[in-house]
DNA sequence: ATTGACCCTGTAGTCGGCTACGGGGTGTAG
DNA sequence: CTACACCCCGTAGCCGACTACAGGGTCAAT
């Protein structure tokens, strides 16, 4: 199925304005045009744009969005490059799990200490938040 | 130990006048004062902008993070309501939990499937990052 | 007493990541 | 065949989160 680029912002959960903002960027492929110079896509580029989304929420930069998925196709670095560059973003990775982890775990500590009477003055404070981490 | 404003900024990891963006933002508390006008802090400040910084690392906006710390004292709410609050950011994060866990599976699966040698041609093409997630 | 590193309060500028025009062409439903 | 939603490009504006002055005061060492 082919759609244009406005069938294409709304099921990615984005504007118009930022699908193309994106190609500028070269974070999604230039797509073909229509003879009236129209963008057409696949459903492929739904997918990449709402990857795109996801990864921004988890703290990634467009920049760093981009390297994730430039390790899909690069005709021009061997399978070897690629996975040492593979192995970084997944150090990145696990570092932001066990991060969230800790905020979690510490959350989890306020929530099952605080037994949802009495004011807030009497319940533990999360000082965890402050601890951990490299 | 009461410190300086740079000496806080040096150990937290941030410039000087990022402390003092943070603090008219409310995003940290407005430390006492020498005779001098000087800022003088205490060690907590400095484990809380560590945390600052690495909640931004994970996605969280300033606002959010205010949120997050904002869960520890506040004498007009009660332990209900705090609690309540806690778990939906539980919600949020254990969200960001699962999708860093799916790209680390994705990442893990390019990484063995290519094992280091011939060019990226033959690698397995990481579609992995395209599914999953609500 | 002076010097140089550090602090103060403004206010303005930067950068990433969109978001919103303005002025025009396209496509399809009635 | 025209109306109206949608597309094109280009440029400008906005917001969050810093970052960098300018113009002045402080403090510790020499």
């Amino acid at each position: 199925m082919r759609w244009t680029i406005g069938k294409v912002a709304r099921l990615a959960g984005v504007g118009v304005e930022t699908v193309r903002f994106y190609e500028r960027e070269g974070v999604i492929e230039k797509p073909p045009r229509r003879l009236s110079g129209y963008r057409e896509y696949s459903s492929a580029a739904v997918s990449r744009i709402r990857f795109i989304k996801k990864a921004k929420q988890l703290g990634f930069s467009l920049k760093e969005v981009k390297e994730l998925l430039d390790l899909r196709v690069d005709p021009s670095t061997t399978c070897g490059e690629v996975r040492s560059r593979a192995n970084a973003k997944l150090e990145d990775i696990r570092q932001k799990i066990g991060e969230l982890k800790r905020i979690e775990a510490a959350l989890e500590k306020l929530v099952a200490a605080c037994k949802g009477k009495g004011p807030i003055g009497e319940c533990p404070i999360l000082d965890a938040l402050d601890n951990g981490g490299r």
